[in-house]
DNA sequence: CGGAAACGGGAAAAGGTTTACATCACTGTG
DNA sequence: CACAGTGATGTAAACCTTTTCCCGTTTCCG
C-alpha cells in the first residue's frame, strides 16, 4: 500500500494499533481540510453541507479509501443493525432455507445476520442465544428446544426476540408458528378416507415444540397412531423404519420430510413398495420431495412466508402476537388405498 | 417498561440512551466500590488481583446482570471475533454443510459467524464481501463468482481473505479447493470403462470457477463430452434433461448431485430407466445422494474437511497456500454398462 | 437599515471497554 | 535500616464515530 508518511514528530496522525493502517475520519478531515463532523454530515447524508465542501469531503474519503468503523458507529448508535439467528442444525435443509428466507430480507433492509447452529444442544442453544442476544439488534430462535425458563431468560438479554415454531407467554415475544395441528389433522384425514387404520408416527425430537404440536393433532384426528421414537434428519427416518415396520402399520408419517427420504430410502431396500405396501407422508414439504421416487405427499408451508413474517416482528412497531402460518396439503405418490391383506414380500 | 427515575439533579447513574439501561461496567465499579480497571481485571482474567476484591466484583457483576458491550470491546481491541461468510444460495444444501462446518469450528474457537448469501449475484456477492470485510477479523468466500479484480479488492479491504473452491493469486488470500480436475477424470475412466461413449455435462453457473476446472477435467480425460447448459440447483437440473436428451447420450454428467436429483425426477417421468438406459453421474455427495433411487454414483469429498480446512486458514500463522482436497468416486447404482451393445470394440 | 432567522461548519462530549502507566503498601535482603 | 522488588489498585488515555451545542456569516423581511 503506498502510504506516505510524513514523519511528523509530534503525533501521529492515524494509530496503526488494531486497525493496521485503515483510515479513520480524521485522516478524511485533514485531507479535506474540514472537521471531522462535516465529514460525517456529508457521508451520512441529510445535513446541509455546502456542495464544494461535500465533494471535497468524498474526494478525500475517495482517495484514502476510507470506510467509516462499524464498532463504533455501533457503540455510539447502540444499534448493530444485525439480527441473530440460531437454528437446531444449520445442515438441515429445512433451517438453511428459513435462513436463507431471514438473511434475504434482513439483507434487503441493510441488516446483517449472525448464525449460531447448535447440533441440537439445548444447553450450547442457550449458551449461543445469550451470547448473540448483545450483539444484535434482534433474535431469531429456530424450533428452540431449551426449556421456557431458560427461553425467558433469553427474552430478558435480547432487545427483542422472535420465535419460529414455539410460543412462549412473555409480553415482549413475537413469535410465527406454522399451524402443525392443522396440518397433522389434515395429513390424517387424507389418510383416512384412502382407509388407513394402522398408522405409525415417527416422532421427532423430544424438546420441539412443534413435535407437541403434531401429537395434539393425532388426538384431535381422532386416529388411533402409534408412535415410534425417531429424530429429525434423513439418517434417523432411514433407521427407524425396522421398529416401525414391527407394528405392521399401512401407512406411515414421518416428522418431517427428510425424515420421509430416509424412510422411503430404506423401504426400498427392504422391498416394501410405496405406496401400494405402505404410503408415506411427510410434513414441510422440502425442495426435494417433489423429486423423490415416488413424490411425497405432504404438509406444505412456505418457508418464504416463514422467513418475510418473521422479520416483520422485528419492526420496532411490530405486535408482539403469534402469527400462525398454515400450510396445505399436497398430494403426491406416496399415498394410496392400503392393499386389503398384510403385507407379503412383494412381487411386482 | 416500568423505569422509575429519580429525577436526579447532579449527574445520571446509567445512560439510558442507545443500551436501553444496560448496566455498563461502571455500574459493577461503583457497586463493588472499585475502578473500572480491576472489574475488567477481574473479568477477563489473567491480571492479578486480591480474591476478596474478585469476589465483590462478581457478586456486583451478577448482580446488575453485567455483561460487556462488544461494540466497545471490538472498538478497543480492533478485532470483533467474528467471521464472515459469503454463499452463493444459502438455500443450497452443499453451502448449507459448509456454513454448518465453518461456523462449528469458528464457535469452538469462539468466533461468531456473520453469513450473507448473495442469490448467485456476482454484484451483491462483491457487495456484500466488502461490506462484510469492515466488520470481520476474517472472511471466507465459497465459490465466488465475482470477477477477478473485484475479488482482488476484496482481499485489499479484507483482513484475512480466504476462498472456497476458486484460486486467485495474491500474496494474502488462503485458499482450499477440491480437486475437481480430479474428480471428472476418476468419473470419466469409470463411465469408460462401462463402455459410455457418448456423454453429455450439465454445466454448472458460467462464472464457477469450480465449472472451470470440471472442463479442464473433461479434457484431460480425452473423451468427447457435450456441454449443455444448466445451473448448480435442483430445478436447474429438472429442466436441462429434454435438451441433454436431444444429444441421445449414453452416459449424464451433473454439474453437482442436486442437479443429478433434478435429472432423476424428469428422466423418471419421461419413463427413461436408470440405469439401463442412460447412467447418471453427480459430483460432491451430497447427504441424499446415497438415498435416491437408485443410488448416485458421484465423487465425494467431505464438507466436514473443507470447513475444517478453511478454518486452518484463518489462524495467524496459516500459509496462504492452496490446499487441494481430493475426494473419491463412489460408485453407486446410477450407473452401468450402456443398453446398446457396441459393435467395435475400442481399440487402443 | 436593524434585527432575526437560516445556514455552514467547528469544537467537544459521549458511547463502554481495555491497558499502559502511576501509585502505594509491603516484604525480603544486603 | 534503606532499598529494590512485587503485588494490588487507581487514573486516564485511546479506540472511532456521531451529534449536540455553539459561533460567525449571510440573507431576508419589516
Amino acid at each position: 500500500m503506498a502510504r506516505t508518511w510524513s514523519n511528523d514528530p509530534v503525533r501521529k496522525p492515524t494509530s496503526d494499533r488494531a486497525s493496521a493502517g485503515r483510515a479513520t475520519i480524521h485522516d478524511v478531515a485533514r485531507l479535506a481540510e474540514v472537521s471531522t463532523a462535516t465529514v460525517s454530515r456529508v457521508l451520512s447524508g441529510g445535513k446541509p453541507v455546502s456542495p464544494q465542501v461535500a465533494d471535497r469531503v468524498r474526494a478525500a474519503a475517495q482517495e484514502v479509501g476510507y470506510r467509516p468503523n462499524p464498532a463504533a458507529q455501533t457503540l455510539l448508535r447502540g444499534s448493530s443493525q444485525t439480527i441473530g439467528v440460531v437454528v437446531p442444525d444449520l445442515g438441515n435443509p429445512y433451517f438453511a432455507e428459513i435462513l436463507k428466507g431471514i438473511a434475504a430480507e434482513a439483507a434487503g433492509d441493510g441488516h446483517h445476520t449472525l448464525v449460531a447452529g447448535t447440533e441440537e444442544d439445548p444447553e450450547q442453544e442457550y449458551r449461543s442465544a445469550i451470547e448473540l442476544a448483545r450483539w444484535v439488534d434482534g433474535l431469531l430462535l429456530c424450533a428452540p428446544r431449551m426449556s421456557a425458563p431458560q427461553l425467558k431468560e433469553v427474552a430478558e438479554a435480547s432487545r427483542r426476540l422472535v420465535l419460529i415454531n414455539r410460543v412462549l407467554r412473555h409480553p415482549s415475544v413475537g413469535a410465527v408458528v406454522v399451524d402443525y395441528h392443522h396440518g397433522v389433522r389434515e395429513l390424517c384425514a387424507h389418510l383416512a378416507s384412502l382407509g388407513h387404520e394402522r398408522i405409525v408416527y415417527l416422532e421427532g425430537p423430544a424438546t420441539a415444540w412443534s413435535d407437541q404440536q403434531r401429537q395434539r393433532g393425532f388426538r384431535a384426528a381422532g386416529l388411533p397412531v402409534t408412535r415410534v421414537a425417531c429424530g429429525s434428519s434423513l439418517r434417523d427416518g432411514y433407521a427407524a423404519v425396522d421398529e416401525a415396520l414391527t407394528h405392521e402399520p399401512t401407512a406411515l408419517i414421518a416428522f418431517n420430510d427428510h425424515v420421509a427420504v430416509g424412510v422411503l430410502s430404506r423401504l426400498r431396500e427392504l422391498g416394501v413398495t410405496v405406496p401400494d405396501d405402505l404410503s408415506v407422508v411427510g410434513v414441510d414439504d422440502a425442495p426435494m420431495s417433489a423429486h423423490t421416487d415416488p413424490g411425497l405427499t405432504t404438509y406444505a408451508v412456505s418457508t418464504v412466508e416463514l422467513g418475510r413474517q418473521a422479520w416483520q416482528h422485528f419492526s420496532p412497531t411490530a405486535s408482539t402476537a403469534t402469527t400462525h402460518l398454515s400450510g396445505e396439503l399436497v398430494v403426491r405418490g406416496s399415498t394410496a388405498r392400503p392393499r386389503r391383506r398384510r403385507t407379503v414380500k412383494p412381487s411386482r
